[in-house]
DNA sequence: GCCACCGTAATACCCAGGTACTACGCCCTC
DNA sequence: GAGGGCGTAGTACCTGGGTATTACGGTGGC
């Protein structure tokens, strides 16, 4: 039996997740918190196995809060709900020792077996923050065959030199008139190359280009 | 629809992946490959979205297929399915790209999501295997905190938190009709959100928008 | 109580960007 | 000398992105 406290400034939220968990039959709602204040408190006194924690609240936030829970050496894991997979604060969360954070719109399966996997000493994190976790765990890695700085990213391989030409300006941000007029080019060629280019690397637009260029260090942040 | 190439050695294995995926309206099996030379022509050929891809197998093993479809700069994902979560070739599919990881007794229904989740350029990985994972990344990450929210850019300080937080999605190259439908939003009413943050920036249109988000490190090349 | 700002939303319109296709001269290779 | 890749160029067409304008409910400040 998984017993969980819930942790949300909303109280139409808090039902929701209240009706679902008590639907299952392994799972206990031991209570409900409206804020952080309440959240540590209420941790302190009923020990549930995992604390589903909002972030945004008024008074203690849920960083805080789960800063403090995981500081008091109980056993409880806190799992972090986030309402945009984009929120900055999703990350402070990981370092105030979250076991996992998920987006509040995922489906009442995804949560149900977020809080089993935490529950158990595992972590979950929302498919779309996984590619950012990943990418950075990559980097660490020690890398079994070190990638020479100097040879050319394999997505740019496939481009001919004129094309790597062009894909930098457009990661530039040149428009293709600008192309046109700063190469000597009519503008139907710049955009024959840009398709050739979009095609090639696959990219869906030059949006994606730009993105590319960057992340193949053909430009750089300045 | 997301188009699927199955990759195992093990026929009733691939049977019972083509009969779940078939199952579902939104996915197409484009065929099935026995190993991993088979696995790299046939991705080749087919172009899937998502390559599943078992690790052990006879010849070529699915670590090194996975490092040379990544390669071949197609926009093919490859998700690896181990048998065991702690089958130490799975960090070497990180390494060599993969989009994520599952253990094969997952339910159907994780499988499925995760399949989902890889297609559209997100990362999913096992519960078990993501502790590990998240406590490498915090390990990692900069002392200096990251999120940082009283030194942000002055470039960025007339947006709105809701416009900054629309600008990281800008930059990471979403769509109009992306962000509507991820953030839950007419897409008129992210147009607005989009004017509003060119005429605020100056910039003169979302590709520029996309250079000042890296350059303001709203977004970091990967 | 009022005003300003914010987030949401709709409508109508225009244009840069992108696709699909064709074409042609140059250079290199077999 | 035939063929292929490359850089150039044109035309026709369609769509997503961006502008302009208006509107409305909520919130916070004065």
């Amino acid at each position: 039996m998984t017993t969980v406290l819930i942790t949300d400034d909303q109280p139409l939220q808090r039902l929701g997740f209240r009706m679902l968990l008590e639907s299952q039959d392994d799972m206990t709602v031991l209570g409900e918190a409206g804020n952080g204040t309440e959240a540590i408190r209420m941790s302190a006194d009923l020990r549930p196995d995992v604390v589903l924690m909002d972030i945004r609240m008024p008074g203690l936030d849920g960083i805080e809060a789960t800063r403090r829970i995981i500081a008091s050496g109980d056993r409880t894991r806190v799992l972090i709900l986030t309402t945009f997979d984009l929120d900055e604060y999703a990350y402070a969360g990981l370092r105030a020792g979250a076991s996992g954070f998920l987006i509040k719109d995922a489906l009442p399966e995804e949560l149900l077996s977020g809080i089993r996997a935490v529950s158990t000493g595992d972590a979950v994190v929302a498919p779309s923050l996984t590619r950012r976790l990943l990418d950075a765990y990559v980097q660490h890695l020690p890398s079994t065959a070190p990638t020479d700085s100097t040879s050319l990213d394999p997505r740019l391989a496939v481009l001919t030199e004129r094309e790597r030409e062009i894909l930098t300006v457009i990661g530039q941000g040149w428009t293709n008139a600008e192309i046109s007029s700063r190469f000597h080019l009519a503008e139907s060629t710049v955009k024959t190359h840009v398709s050739r280019i979009l095609a090639k690397t696959g990219a869906r637009d030059r949006i994606q280009a730009v993105i590319l260029a960057y992340d193949t260090r053909l430009v750089w942040p300045s």
